[in-house]
RNA sequence: GGAGAGGUGGCGGAGUCCGGUUGAACGUGCCUGACUCGAAAUCAGGUGUACUCGCAAGGGUACCGUGGGUUCGAAUCCCACCCUCUCCGCCA
């Protein structure tokens, strides 16, 4: 096999054995919770999360105590079968009795391991990653606004939400969507899908640009690949549609996709950083989001996205995560909507997270007179995602491997960037018009008035 | 959907009938050394992953798709499952 996308062609088989999926999420590194004890309780702390981490250890402590044991037996087992591999008959009986007494020894510690590992294993789970020095600490109000780039526009019209935009300029039909889809769900028509369209080619390009390869992915996934990288074992509502009688699920973010592709990877250093674009539908049940601000296009079950992903080394990550950002302003600078960039608060991250930036544009239509909503996110995840996945790299300075580094941003997601654009860019006489940057892909400049 | 073939190390490919000396022949790739002004060719040696014990040198355990069974002992025997490929049919 040769080497696609750059990628160190490994045993595809497949992805994680089905078996190991039972209790799949990413996770902290098992060794470093005596040795880094109070930096992890201070993490949790500044998360609001609370684990017991010397029961954790004790768990830990306890599953290694018994791997031990088991392991002396085996030994002892396999120095038994060795001596007796060529004795004459008349010991073989008695032979194959103390075999069959150090066998019953191994099989009495056996599960107990396993319980204690499993023991181990939940609490390991209630541990989230570590957390950047700089991100503030505090829940979803106290992020840190880290720039703030154009200013919200003031109109000299009454200004209409993209809702109303979209009903004038026939572009969105909600309407049609609830009778065959359900609520939550939208038909885009006319200019709005070659909008759409155009938005999905423009991020790709500038992705393209910045190094990222394009990948158009699939928008399945088995449930062991989506619970390596997804959402937090923190036990929430599940974000994720599962297809009956299989072991699919819809993808939420091509995050999944994009980061399944390095699992049971060996990465070579030289290969790295590995940059992955792609573009995909994605799918989120959003249950518990009721009441939730989610007027119009805000908060849907099925939108397109253009996601960047990385594979890094240690030293590369935090750079990595700067240039993520960089390309997202980079778009909504070219989509000429105001924004402002912030540094999520410790409270907000999800658990494989480590630190993330949120790019909110300003949608005139939101709240009492225009609000910032989000439209992206970049996430440096460090090694919390990569130690599920098994994505190592061959250090060059080193002769063990060592765990990859996994970031994800988002380019584009398309209802969201639609609002900004449809509310920023509406015009006096009712049309809206199209920034230039767009315009090649869009083929038109100006939408309606009708 | 119907029929067949197969899953072994970075890759290719033995071994499976006749269970032990096979972590695994052989080839190839890669690394190091010798030869060379240098390179090619050739020759010699090395070259999986994870966990674990040890200050180190160096040990140990597990892994031949996954899980279970038989056995003192399984890549090799038995059962179940998963996946891949080929052919036919159907279809964007």
């Amino acid at each position: 096999m040769h080497r696609p996308l750059g990628i160190t062609a490994g045993r595809r088989t497949g992805w994680l054995p089905p078996s190991s999926c039972a209790l799949l999420r990413p996770m902290l590194d098992p060794r470093l919770l005596s040795e880094r004890r109070d930096e992890i309780a201070e993490s949790c702390r500044r998360r609001g999360v609370t684990a017991d981490l010397d029961a954790t250890i004790a768990a830990r402590d306890e599953a290694q105590r018994l791997r031990v044991a088991l392991e002396a037996c085996s030994r002892k087992r396999n120095e038994h079968q060795a001596a007796g591999k060529q004795l004459p008959p008349e010991e073989r009986k008695a032979h194959g009795l103390a075999g069959r007494a150090i066998k019953e020894e191994a099989a009495a510690l056996e599960p107990q391991l396993v319980d204690a590992e499993r023991a181990f294993e939940i609490l390991l789970l209630g541990i989230p990653n570590f957390v950047h020095p700089e991100s503030p600490t505090g829940g979803e109000q106290d992020f840190r606004e880290l720039k703030k780039v154009g200013t919200p526009r003031a109109f000299d019209f009454a200004p209409r939400d993209h809702l109303e935009l979209g009903r004038a300029l026939e572009l969105l039909d909600f309407e049609s969507a609830s009778k065959v889809t359900g609520q939550k769900f939208y038909y885009l028509k006319n200019e709005a899908v070659l909008l759409e369209l155009a938005l999905l080619r423009f991020a790709l390009e500038v992705a393209r640009e910045a190094g990222y390869t394009p990948h158009a992915t699939p928008d399945l996934a088995r449930r062991s690949v989506v619970d390596n990288l997804a959402f937090s074992p923190r036990g929430e509502e599940t974000q994720i549609y599962s297809i009956a009688d299989t072991d699919l699920d819809l993808v939420a973010t091509a995050e999944i996709t994009l980061g399944g592709l390095g699992s049971e990877t060996i990465f070579e250093e030289s290969e790295l950083p590995l940059r992955l674009g792609g573009v995909s539908h994605c799918f989120r049940t959003e249950a518990g989001s009721h009441g939730r601000e989610s007027k119009g296009l805000y908060r849907v079950h099925q939108f397109s996205k253009v996601e960047l992903f990385a594979f890094t080394t240690p030293e590369q990550s935090d750079d990595l995560h700067e240039e993520m950002l960089a390309i997202e302003e980079r778009i909504m600078q070219a989509l000429e909507v105001p924004y402002h960039v912030i540094d999520i608060a410790t409270g907000d991250l999800g658990a494989p997270a480590y630190r993330k930036f949120d790019i909110e544009a300003w949608m005139p239509g939101r709240g009492e007179s225009g609000e910032y909503g989000e439209v992206t996110s970049t996430s440096n995840c460090t090694d919390f995602q990569a130690r599920r996945l098994k994505a190592r790299y061959r250090r060059s300075d080193a002769k063990k491997n060592a765990l990859v580094h996994t970031l994800n941003g988002t380019a584009v997601a398309v209802p969201r960037v639609l609002i900004a654009l449809l509310e920023n860019h509406q015009q006096q006489d009712g049309s809206v018009s199209v920034p230039t940057a767009l315009q090649a892909y869009t083929g038109f400049d100006r939408i309606g008035p009708r």
